[in-house]
Order: structure tokens, then C-alpha cells, then sequence
DNA sequence: TCTGGGGTCCTAGGACCC
DNA sequence: TCTGGGGTCCTAGGACCC
């Protein structure tokens, strides 16, 4: 008989991504404290351990890792390497089990029940994982082992880094219910407060409150998700994925100005740029989607949101642009400081989906025929060949 | 020079339809 | 007549994740 494991859950995450592929072919890098991060206005996207010993953390600004960080040597990330990277990952995942979920470029869930007669026990495939990342791509990774991919995702957490923790279903409680109730997948910030104001500390704490007093604080739907998750029941199905990701619903670009902007032109041509990006995803996607949203981030970091639905799905620059900056204008906003700007298309489906009506849609079609052309002439000549005059010239 | 950029999902009110 | 109820779409905002 076929040992069947109760734990066929991995999850795998690479111990800090971008830092790591960053300096592994850095060995003056070593012994320094590393962050990868953007600009002026830009956060941290990945430090490595000796930047964290000095309180550095992803996601912080820029600015305030330096400080706490003087000595760090901060490098521009450099996604087509982390890409690349991720890509031979997911490769090795996939050798082990075809159910594979990624979440990240850096993370995925693989689903090894299948693989436990082939392979072994749940332990003994997330080594053979992380010594087969390690030579190959001269990286670690930690990995979490458990019955639900929740508490899997805790147990890496509690891995690293470059180790392997295994929860079996008899110990999940005893696992979770010291955990701070932030650790919670889907717990941030405000729910985090939220759950603090009604004395709930510990997953613990939350596991033992009544699960209706928890939906009348977050909602039913999301108060009875996280009562289920602090005694590790999750009923989430991993879906394996075909690609790093699942067919988008949407897709957007946002830009945060150096400074802050009260120019509206300066608005609108940035709209025309991540009007042109996002379009031409879609386009390489073959997809059109029918919401324009736009997004305007004042200089007091104060967010809103417009959106108009058109009939007719797009993936035409030209229109999104034109519905962009026609939400812009409908704000009326008199020499407001702005932030940042961005551009989103939702209701994505498949561009054989889309039904054009050719009298109303002739001159949406001369403008995909065009774009079309001008995405060819990208391919081959590469994108500074073909771009609108709008985007021409000068400082740009 | 506090606070990027890419996403997902949920809620809630109003319109509109049956 | 003084007031239904369910379903779907659209819009705006908010929380969360990596």
C-alpha cells in the first residue's frame, strides 16, 4: 500500500529574491549589508539578512532604509534577471508535480500528493527542491509543509531562512495559535487594529471567539474566512497555472512623478504613455477590456478612482487614452498637487470575444490597425522605433 | 523629499429590469 | 394606490497581497 501523506502541501519561497539573484555573482557583496530598491520616491523591494539586522524591510521607503542602513549598497533592480530566474524556479517545480501555483516571481504552492510514491515523503521532496535551486541557481529558498496551503505559507514564513518546516495535521493548532493574529494571510494593517480593539491578540484569541462576533466586526464574508483559517480549515483549491499567471482580469500602469505635478499636461501625456504600455500588454495578450479606470494620487497621498464602461471592448491606445483624459477633465481640478497618475483596463476577455459594430467602430478599427503596425515595427526595431509624437523629443 | 507598481476581491448604493 | 423583492450592472472606495 501507497503511504498516503497528509501533508501534500509545499510552499516554496526564495529567501530574499531579488537581493540574492542581485549579488550572487557578487562576492564583494557577501558580507555587506544589500538593498534593491528604486529612486528618490522609491521603497524597498528586497534586502538582504545583514540590511534586515539594521530594522530594513521590504516594502519601507527608500529614504528611511537609508537611514537606518547607511553603509547598504543599494542596487536598481533588474527584472529581466529576476524573470529569467523565476522562469528556471518554476521549472524545477514543475519536474516535481505538474499542480503548481505560482504567487510571485518568488513563491508558489506545489500540490505533491501525486508525487509521494515517485518521489517520497513531502520532507524529502522539499530538500531534494531547495539542493536542486541551490545548485543550479546559486540561491536559497525555505519551505513550508502542511495539509492546507495556508499553514503551509506560515511554515516557510517560519523556515527561514534556507530551512524546511513540516506541520502535521495533528499539530496545525498547536502551530498557529501562538502566531500573532497579523501573521494571518489576509489580516493587514486595519484588520490587524481591528481585531486588537476587540482584544484579539494571538490566533488563538480569534480561534475561540464566536465566529459571529467576528463576521459583525470584518464583514461575513471575510470574518468567516479568517475564524476557518485560526483553526487552519482553508478551502482553497490549488489551481495550477499554465504560466507564471492566471488570465488577467485587468490590467494597469501607474507612475509616481519624481515631484509633484499641477500641470495638466504633464498629466496627460504621462496618461498617454501607460495608456500606450497597458494597451500594448493587452494587444501582446490578445485581449480587450471594456472599463477605462483612472487613478489620482494627490500630494497628501489622498486616492481616488474614476472608471467609465464603454460598450465595446478596447485594446487601442488612441481610446484608452481618450477616455483617460476624459475622466481626468471631468474632475475639474484647479492646479491640485499631484502624485501620481494611472491607467487600468478591466473586463478583460479574450479579443475574439469582442464584437465590433462596424459602423460605429471604422475608426477604432483604422487606430487597431495602425497600433497593430506600429507593435510589428516594435518587435523588429525595437521600442524607441515607433512611439506617439506626443512622447517625442526633448526632456520627454 | 516618508509611503512603488502590479494585481485581486469585497462592499455598498443607485440604476434599471422583471 | 403610498409602496415588493430579486437580480445584474455600474461606479467608487477600501483592504490586502507580493
Amino acid at each position: 500500500m501507497v503511504r498516503m501523506s497528509a501533508t501534500p502541501v509545499l510552499h516554496v519561497d526564495m529567501d530574499a529574491f531579488y537581493a540574492s539573484v542581485a549579488t550572487r555573482d557578487r562576492p564583494d557583496l557577501a558580507e555587506v549589508p544589500v538593498i534593491v530598491g528604486g529612486g528618490g520616491r522609491g521603497v524597498v523591494l528586497s534586502a538582504n539578512y545583514l540590511a534586515r539586522r539594521s530594522g530594513v524591510a521590504s516594502a519601507m521607503p527608500m529614504t528611511r532604509a537609508r537611514r537606518l542602513c547607511p553603509e547598504a549598497v543599494v542596487l536598481a533592480p533588474d527584472f529581466a534577471l529576476f524573470d529569467q530566474v523565476s522562469s528556471a524556479v518554476m521549472e524545477v517545480f514543475r519536474q516535481v508535480t505538474p499542480v503548481v501555483e505560482a504567487i510571485s516571481l518568488d513563491e508558489a504552492f506545489l500540490d505533491v500528493s501525486s508525487a509521494a510514491r515517485r518521489l517520497g515523503e513531502p520532507e524529502e521532496i522539499a530538500e531534494r527542491i531547495r539542493s536542486t535551486i541551490h545548485d543550479e541557481q546559486r540561491i536559497t529558498c525555505s519551505v513550508g509543509v502542511a495539509a492546507t496551503p495556508v499553514v503551509a505559507k506560515l511554515a516557510s514564513r517560519r523556515a527561514k531562512p534556507d530551512g524546511v518546516v513540516v506541520v502535521r495535521p495533528d499539530a496545525v493548532t498547536a502551530f498557529l495559535h501562538p502566531l500573532d493574529v497579523g501573521e494571518l494571510w489576509g489580516v493587514g494593517e486595519k484588520t490587524r487594529g481591528q481585531l486588537h480593539r476587540l482584544g484579539l491578540f494571538t490566533v488563538g484569541d480569534l480561534a475561540h471567539t464566536p465566529v459571529r462576533t467576528v463576521q459583525r466586526a470584518l464583514g461575513g464574508v471575510h470574518g468567516a474566512q479568517l475564524h476557518a483559517l485560526a483553526w487552519g480549515v482553508d478551502q482553497r483549491v490549488l489551481t495550477p497555472r499554465s504560466g507564471p499567471h492566471a488570465p488577467d482580469r485587468s490590467m494597469g500602469a501607474d507612475r509616481t512623478f519624481d515631484r509633484d505635478t499641477d500641470d495638466p499636461d504633464v498629466v496627460v501625456t504621462e496618461m498617454l504613455r501607460l495608456s500606450a504600455k497597458v494597451a500594448g500588454r493587452m494587444r501582446s495578450a490578445g485581449v480587450a477590456g471594456r472599463t477605462v479606470t483612472i487613478r489620482v494620487r494627490f500630494a497628501d497621498f489622498t486616492t481616488i478612482t474614476r472608471s467609465r464602461t464603454l460598450t465595446e471592448a478596447t485594446d487601442v491606445t488612441v481610446e484608452v487614452h481618450r477616455v483617460a483624459v476624459m475622466l481626468f477633465r471631468a474632475l475639474g481640478l484647479q492646479r491640485a498637487r499631484i502624485r501620481l497618475v494611472g491607467v487600468r483596463v478591466e473586463g478583460l476577455v479574450p479579443r475574439e470575444q469582442v464584437h465590433r459594430q462596424m459602423q460605429l467602430g471604422e475608426r477604432e478599427h483604422g487606430w487597431s490597425d495602425a497600433e497593430r503596425a506600429m507593435d510589428r515595427a516594435t518587435r523588429r526595431f525595437g521600442s524607441s522605433a515607433v512611439r506617439p509624437a506626443r512622447l517625442l523629443g526633448g526632456a520627454g
